[in-house]
DNA sequence: CGCCTTGTTGCAATGCGTTGCAGTAGCATC
DNA sequence: GATGCTACTGCAACGCATTGCAACAAGGCG
């Protein structure tokens, strides 16, 4: 249950797993995890180092994106690729899930663990490739845009 | 048929369809399709570039990634994101399809397009929301690396 | 054939993300 | 509290991809 405590025990936990692993507990990795704690959803890597450079203006990009490195081995974030490719990450994961991505409108969606297990589970009998559910993002037309028709979405797909 | 055509007619018939849509037909969409002609399957953006300049050095980057865009629109090509979001582009494709791209070996497969459809029918009637499957790639692991066990992948993903 | 419109090119700058390396600082140990 | 090992940080350089802009040239037209 240590994942579901929350405040000041959350960072002793983590701090703990660090040293478990042979890794340490430093400022940097302290502010990219509160500036996690302060975050929902999902959040681009981009983002996520503004909020840092606004807590501690000296914040270097590189440390930011080895210490989410570090913080997804520990299973604390996950991260996608959205359409275009640029980095998403998700924070809190309660559970293996994959993500539908809108290209016209942005509109983000998330496909539950058991429907997307679902989804590949021919993939996994034809090929016996398994798929990696955390890192799985769909891109297309969510169900207004696609009413709204074809245009938008061709437009999109030059500009991406 | 004329998708089917090959050779130099090839060549006239983009001409023409670049014509039709006000574009214009210049030697660097010529240098871009014949490097085209003579690939198949998928090929990185860089790899592209560098077979570009090794017919014409004086090669420049972004005049490549626009003229493949521009093929793109016209249907030539199909581009992907890699499990590292780097730009796959798919050669002639025949029909919309999928791709599974294993994370340990970096083995690359199709699934075609009546299996990526019946996959993805699932999100269309749950979400009403509309996948493109061009430009689908599943990341994961494939049968053989499956096998291999899970330590290759562990790696693979701190290093991505 | 030469002119003119405007799509295209090349270049330089920018953004996102990664990597190599030398110096710094956790933290375990005594 | 001092010491030593080594993980981590910051920096600078790099790679991939995109964008703004001024100069250029494709090709339609007289």
């Amino acid at each position: 249950m240590s994942a579901a405590r929350a405040g000041a025990d959350r960072h002793a936990d983590v701090r703990a797993r660090l040293r478990g692993r042979g890794s340490r507990w430093t400022p940097q990795r302290r502010l990219v995890l509160e500036v996690l704690e302060s975050a929902e959803g999902h959040v681009s890597a981009t983002e996520l180092l503004e909020r840092c450079r606004r807590r501690a203006p000296a914040t270097v990009a590189s440390t930011v994106y080895r210490t989410l490195d570090v913080l997804e081995e520990l299973g604390l974030v996950r991260h996608t690729h959205d359409p275009s490719g640029r980095i998403e990450f998700h924070v809190r994961p309660t559970a293996a899930h994959g993500h539908l991505h809108c290209q016209a409108c942005g509109a983000r969606t998330e496909i539950g663990a058991a429907e997307a297990a679902r989804l590949l589970e021919g993939l996994e009998q034809a090929h016996g490739f398994h798929a990696d559910l955390t890192h799985l993002t769909i891109a297309g037309r969510c169900a207004q845009c696609r009413d709204r028709g074809a245009q938008a979405l061709t437009r999109t797909l030059q500009v991406q």
